[in-house]
DNA sequence: CTGTTAGCGCATTCAG
DNA sequence: CTGAATGCGCTAACAG
């Protein structure tokens, strides 16, 4: 079944079916209809692949997170696949797992065009970005969103982080807290570095000073995560309160706390990021923010369709910058900065 | 950039260069060496939109899937990725929302050649499925997983929902529950019927009466979900215990608990299907059932494999049964039926 | 072991 | 408004 064979149904030429089939103004709308019926009635579908290598593009694009089971993520997913779906769109999904080598590995398979656009996360390895700048240069277009990359000219989607991390750790010294712990990922990845410097903003309102024990940084393995917040949270000088800035530091430290029968949150105040929409539901001894997640992806694909369609140059790009929201023990939502 | 530029800074044939790119026999080693050599050089990638035109598949599977922001599915997802990144395969997601209309178009859309094969759990509003029979018949292998569509003879990778929701029941009951509800999802829903009938069998042999008044059937609205709960909760006759076989419902009933002032579990016992992992971790009072999700993902992807690689004809099928696990709230983990 | 040739299915010039 | 002809970039007969 191809368009050969419904042209001779039709008896009419190639040309004027994938015409008629692609709605051109050059057909009569009795032809239109006509061709219509007849793809139709064989079940003709457009071959995606001999489209897309003649009109030089794919209709797709390349999601590329570090990681899905993170309800953060999937939820991103959920508003990217809400505007393909709207501009009929394919999306290709690719994890990196954190692996800096994989994320190099899809960069440069992404080269050859299977795609028109990309959306990402880079993966917390991940501190060179020449695999990201070639892709862009070969008329790639990416959109960054919450762990972008600052030195790629290019749009993002990030959301409040300094004044997030402040307001959580506000929050803490408010709830009492005077030795507050920051869990976090390496400095290197702009959210954490942002969210620390709120932190540490905070601290200094308050007269506090820092202190480097009361600080974690998280790798890869969760083993090793939980071990050194056991050491912070078991030393002499132990914290009263605790930011998680990434929600696998919240669940490392909730782990850590049951084995050590610390209390949450009378031994240990915890507030973190999180996105798992159930967890003050669940527990309301945690204090959440919670980024609008759902919203940062749809934002990421509207502004790669402003690529997409020209509507943006590739050397033109805006920041934007969304809210996140604290919603404390009580479980009553407001939005720290609002 | 294309493969003839390449064969002419080769002093090659095109063709030469392609069977060296694909490391045929027939190219001796130096000319792959040369090939490859320039390949990397000029940076050069084979088209892939040309490659599948011409070989006739592409390399890309489609999962199909009726929500993302469901442990249960991402995680799924996370088993398809490491099975597809193995084969060199590229994933496309389609999320239907659990909207029957989309899951026609996307099936319908499917017949293009735009992929290999499908993986998918049916959407719940999904009783009809023509438009599945019809893409089989294509061509198109699916391999279903955990809402399978027990009318269409393909493979399937579902856990044992008999046996859990079994398994479930006797667990309330051993902890003294005698009026137990049930909260699912719509009956025609394979995984939704065999855990109601667990349910029913550990009923009858426990001697307890089947109450309808205790039943209650998921819709998409949470609100009227909710609601339904509530009805049941503040009936006269409310029940002890109750087995939420999805995790929606469980959401549900834990929200409408909250509401109610009903305690966890000493005013009602509770025992749900959940792969959010940290549930449990979270509030203890919960039990959970939870399904293998990774090792589903990866065992289904496995199985679309062997059809594409001809291993196993498409006239040929196997349902593949996984085990669940039954964490009770001592956080315990025990496989209920090992 | 390598080259020549003929399409895969479609979109788009250009010519009517 | 419609048709003929060309080629997107690649693969696979077939031929040597």
């Amino acid at each position: 079944m191809n368009i050969k064979i419904l042209a001779e149904q039709l008896n009419l030429s190639i040309s004027t079916v994938s015409r008629a089939l692609r709605d051109s103004y050059e057909i009569s709308e009795p032809t239109k209809a006509r061709v219509r019926a007849m793809a139709k009635q064989l079940n003709y579908r457009i071959n995606p692949y001999a489209s897309s290598l003649r009109r030089h593009r794919s209709k797709t694009i390349a999601v590329l997170i570090p990681e899905i089971t993170n309800n953060f993520f999937s939820q991103v997913i959920n508003g990217i696949e809400y505007i393909a779906q709207e501009k009929n769109y394919h999306i290709l999904i690719y994890i990196t797992h954190e692996d800096v080598r994989k994320e190099i590995e899809f960069a440069h398979h992404l080269h050859n065009g299977r795609v028109d656009g990309v959306l990402m996360s880079v993966s917390a390895e991940t501190n060179n970005y020449d695999h990201l700048n070639e892709l862009m240069e070969s008329g790639v277009p990416i959109v960054f969103f919450d762990r972008i990359c600052e030195s790629i000219e290019t749009s993002s989607i990030i959301t409040d982080d300094f004044e997030s991390g402040f307001a959580a750790t506000e929050h803490l010294f408010q709830c009492g807290c005077r030795r507050i712990g920051f869990f976090g990922l390496f400095e290197h990845l702009s959210i954490s570095r942002k969210r620390y410097e709120g932190y540490l903003a905070a601290l200094k309102k308050y007269g506090i000073n820092k202190d480097d024990d009361l600080i974690v940084r998280s790798g890869n393995d969760i083993a090793a995560n939980e071990a050194a917040i056991t050491k912070v949270l078991t030393s002499a000088n132990k914290p009263d309160g605790a930011f998680a800035s990434i929600e696998k530091m919240a669940i490392a430290s909730y782990n850590v706390c049951k084995r050590l029968d610390i209390d949450i949150p009378s031994q240990l105040k915890l507030i973190s990021f999180s996105n798992l929409e159930i967890s003050t539901l669940l527990n309301p001894s945690l204090t959440t923010i919670t980024q609008p997640a759902y919203e940062i992806g749809k934002q990421a694909a509207m502004q790669l369709f402003r690529y997409l369609e020209k509507k943006l140059y590739m050397n033109r790009h805006e920041k934007i910058v969304l809210k996140s929201s604290l919603i404390p023990r009580q479980s009553t939502k407001k939005t720290h900065s609002a």
